[in-house]
DNA sequence: AGTAAAATCATCCTTAAGTATGACCTCCAG
DNA sequence: CTGGAGGTCATACTTAAGGATGATTTTACT
């Protein structure tokens, strides 16, 4: 019961109004036989008043434009998943047991733990590396490492 | 002129139609001494029409009533730009020098190149690479480079 | 002013790393 | 089938790195 009457309230009320005025009206009407000429200035005064009906009606009831605005929101992404760049790999020319011997190199293995972890010996590891510098322009573990991930070979 | 006309465009509009409907009354006053008991429905009719004429005015004079919808659109970004993780830091409680030494040597200088760069000799830096790397729990320095990058202290 | 931490330098020694060279094997394409 | 590339191993040598210890000087803080 109250949600109709929540639901119909500017039609309620404006069947009310109605009512209200015209019952003005008739009331007026009777008046008006006494007071001659006064038609005019009542009929202007129900205009007046049934235009600002018409106006608080039209405000109460236009139904508002919605508008989207979207918001961008950055998310920093920490994780920053690694690509290798097969790009620079080609270029690089470097053999599998080169780029397995770089990766042990940049998780800090020394050369007799990385010929133990590939089931080879000391001096292989030496070799393998010793051509990696090379080809990566460097002489030293670091700086092969710091070059490596400069270019994206490895995370 | 125009220009005029355009700016107070409702207005004219709503007074030329009062007048018109003024005239129209006038008309019809004539008309209801012949038509008996029809003074109701031409009030009723005069207060419809202006009722229409108000909802008129209100929606073409009041600005359109704005709703904002925001809507969050996520994005990704992958830059992950590097933060110092401060608490390690005081864990560890490194030196100004021995975090210098420890961002050389992750750019892949030898020893010699940091003594030179830091204009100290050569046995200094090893007293401070090696103290760095008991607190970093390390025994190389590529180990301690891998740890230091892993403990956020360096990018 | 005195003390602790930091920074500096040195020496001695061991080990790891890097360089050079040569040899052997295997696989695959010309 | 043969030569080149990749992989393996070895030896010999040089240099850099790391460890241990001690000493001096700066710096900072109570």
């Amino acid at each position: 019961m109250r949600e109709f009457f929540q639901k119909y309230k500017s039609t309620i009320l404006y069947g009310f109004s109605l009512a209200v005025l015209l019952f003005l009206m008739k009331w007026l009407e009777f008046r008006l036989i006494v007071i001659d000429h006064a038609l005019e200035i009542y009929i202007g005064s129900i205009a007046v008043v049934f235009t600002a009906l018409g106006i608080w009606l039209a405000l109460k009831l236009t139904k508002p434009k919605k508008e989207t605005i979207i918001v961008e929101k950055e998310i920093y992404v920490n994780d920053a998943e690694f690509v290798q760049d097969r790009n620079q790999l080609e270029k690089l020319n470097l053999s599998k047991r080169e780029m397995e011997v770089l990766e042990l190199i940049a998780q800090g293995c020394s050369n007799q733990e990385i010929a133990s972890q590939l089931f080879v010996s000391l001096p292989t590891i030496k070799t393998h590396s010793s051509k990696l510098f090379e080809k990566l322009d460097v002489n030293r573990r670091t700086q092969a490492v710091e070059k490596a991930k400069r270019l994206k070979l490895i995370p």
